[in-house]
RNA sequence: CGGGAUGUAGCGCAGCCCGGUUAGCGCAUCUGGUUUGGGACCAGAGGGUCGUCAGUUCGAAUCUGACCAUCCCGACCA
């Protein structure tokens, strides 16, 4: 079945491609690199942004929002930043067209360039820490706790929908605190927020650890990451959050009186995920015959499809089903009764699964005259018939069986992928056919990372908190190491 | 930005080498009918500046050149 998707043992990267598209998710716009999401993908960004959203805010966050435009100017404060994004950015450099006389169509009128450029934000902790500079005075105006959900350009070579594109949607939260402790400790609750959304909500199981130097946010003294394993094999960053000390502070001179009445410049964090979440979820749970979503996380929980010959069998499956629908929908499970016409049932069927549905009801003659219906979960693809009668607290149960079942299933994967490994060979020969996370030993140093990275393309994801200590040599040059870290080839 | 490939109907492709009827095929779309428990069937219909520009030629989807775009593989990245 499935028969217009490609397969995914045959060709992982074509089967995300073609998933993308005919789940309707998103498709290429006609501007290089930029996607445009469809309903039924922003309809996902919407759960995930609703369920976060609530996160933040039982943690003390509110929402704000900062101009699309950074000033040019202020990407050269903050030295180590304006290096990690200076080759990544879109510039605007004037504010006006006027007729082209020689060819017709428009042109840029030279007469309206801008004084200084403007950059539009690949993130935007300096225009914010601009703000802030104004908003801090004393102790009493902190810790400021603020979130944007906006879009950013960074302007990749290569791009795949959803994993990496030229502008995408995220949320960017940005605090300011009176003390190391706390910004610190703000930068651990907010790892801890995401990776209790992305195993609760997406079923999606993760690592979390400190970034090494070589891989850390550009201007960040700290960044912690969780990190996931896909089904290819290769990893994927679905989070990060930044410990950026007091170096924003200084760039942008924020400072203010502590309760001694010193001056001391303020401590940051900033935190982030993105519309990437979305390939994430796609590329963890999916199988052959399209997506699975988590029921969490699925715009559209359970479909209820009649099966009729004639005008008169459907009208009586109709007062069945929109009666089983309203059930539903008082427990606040999201259905949809897909009664067109247009469509045979085979067709619907394909089609919910095709979409991820975690629940599919059908009802036909058969099942008014036996009072019983035909229910399909989506994760294992099993059918079976029940009696009507318990039809609502049935429906409530089963997705939370489905939830819990793909987060075991992801679980599960993410341990048989996990290597522990001592030796380069093997270190090499797994990460070259079926990959997969690998502990190991590493000696600490930046070289010894960029020599791993350029013989088999992996790279430190990260250096896990639960790594316990342990005596050992590095996997590539035999120095000596206190503790695994995580290797992956990623995305 | 380096290496490779592709561009023909909404989508997927054939035709191109070896220039010559009205540019085909499958899916999708529309109409009518029969159907409906796993992607229905029959009959009919509509839909094309053959990526763009230039050149060769009596004649170009087909040959030549330039350009543009997209995809894949690298370097870079959430």
């Amino acid at each position: 079945m499935a028969k217009y998707l490609t397969n995914r043992d045959e060709n992982y990267a074509q089967w995300y491609n073609d998933l993308v598209i005919k789940a309707d998710l998103a498709e290429h716009s006609a501007v290089r690199g930029c996607m445009v999401i469809k309903p039924y993908g922003y309809a996902i960004w919407e759960k995930i942004q609703a369920q976060l959203d609530k996160m933040f805010k039982a943690t003390g966050h509110v929402n704000a929002y900062f101009p699309l435009f950074i000033p040019k100017s202020f990407f050269s404060r903050e030295a180590e930043h304006v290096e990690g994004f200076a080759k990544e950015c879109a510039i605007v450099t004037h504010y006006r067209l006027k007729n082209d006389e020689s060819g017709g169509g428009v042109m840029i009128d030279p007469s309206a360039k801008l004084e200084e450029e403007l950059i539009i934000r690949p993130t935007s902790e300096t225009i914010i820490w601009n703000s802030y500079k104004n908003w801090i005075r004393s102790y009493r105006d902190l810790p400021l706790l603020i979130n944007q959900w906006a879009n950013v350009v960074r302007w990749e070579m290569r791009t795949r929908l959803f994993l990496r594109t030229a502008e995408f949607l995220w949320q960017e939260g940005h605090t300011a605190h009176a003390t190391r402790e706390e910004a610190v400790e703000e930068t651990e609750k907010m790892i801890n927020v995401y990776a209790d959304f992305v195993e609760n909500y997406m079923a999606l199981p993760v690592v979390k650890g400190y970034k090494t130097e070589s891989e850390r946010f550009a201007g960040a003294v700290d960044t912690l990451a969780i990190e996931a394993l896909m089904q290819d094999g290769k990893g994927l960053q679905v989070g990060t959050s930044h410990f950026l000390g007091q170096n924003f502070a200084r760039a942008f001179d924020v400072q203010f009186t502590d309760r001694n009445g010193k001056l001391d410049y303020v401590w940051a964090t900033s935190w982030g995920v993105s519309t990437r979440t979305i390939g994430a979820l796609i590329m963890a749970h999916s199988d052959n015959h399209g997506l699975v979503l988590p029921p969490r996380l699925a715009p559209l929980q359970a479909v209820i499809i009649p099966i009729y010959k004639n005008r008169e069998q459907l009208q009586l499956i109709s007062s069945v089903a929109l009666k089983i629908k309203s059930g539903l929908e008082e427990k606040g499970i999201s259905v949809k009764y897909d009664d067109r016409d247009t469509n045979k049932p085979g067709w619907k069927f394909a089609d919910y699964e095709l979409k991820g549905v975690p629940v599919r009801i059908a009802v036909g003659p058969r099942d008014i005259e036996n009072n019983t219906l035909e229910i399909f979960r989506r994760d294992t693809l099993e059918k079976e018939t029940i009696p009507a009668a318990g039809i609502t607290d049935h429906v409530k149960k089963l997705l939370d069986d489905i939830q819990a079942n793909i987060f075991r299933k992801a679980g599960l994967f993410k341990n048989d992928n996990t290597y522990y490994l001592d030796s380069w060979d093997d270190f090499v020969d797994i990460t070259e056919t079926r990959g997969g996370f690998i502990m190991a030993h590493w000696d600490g140093s930046p070289e010894t990372e960029a020599r791993i990275k350029e013989e088999t393309k992996a790279t430190i994801r990260c250096i896990p908190f639960d790594s316990p200590e342990e005596e050992g040599r590095c996997i590539y040059s035999g120095k000596p190491s206190v503790r695994r870290v995580l290797f992956a080839r990623s995305y």
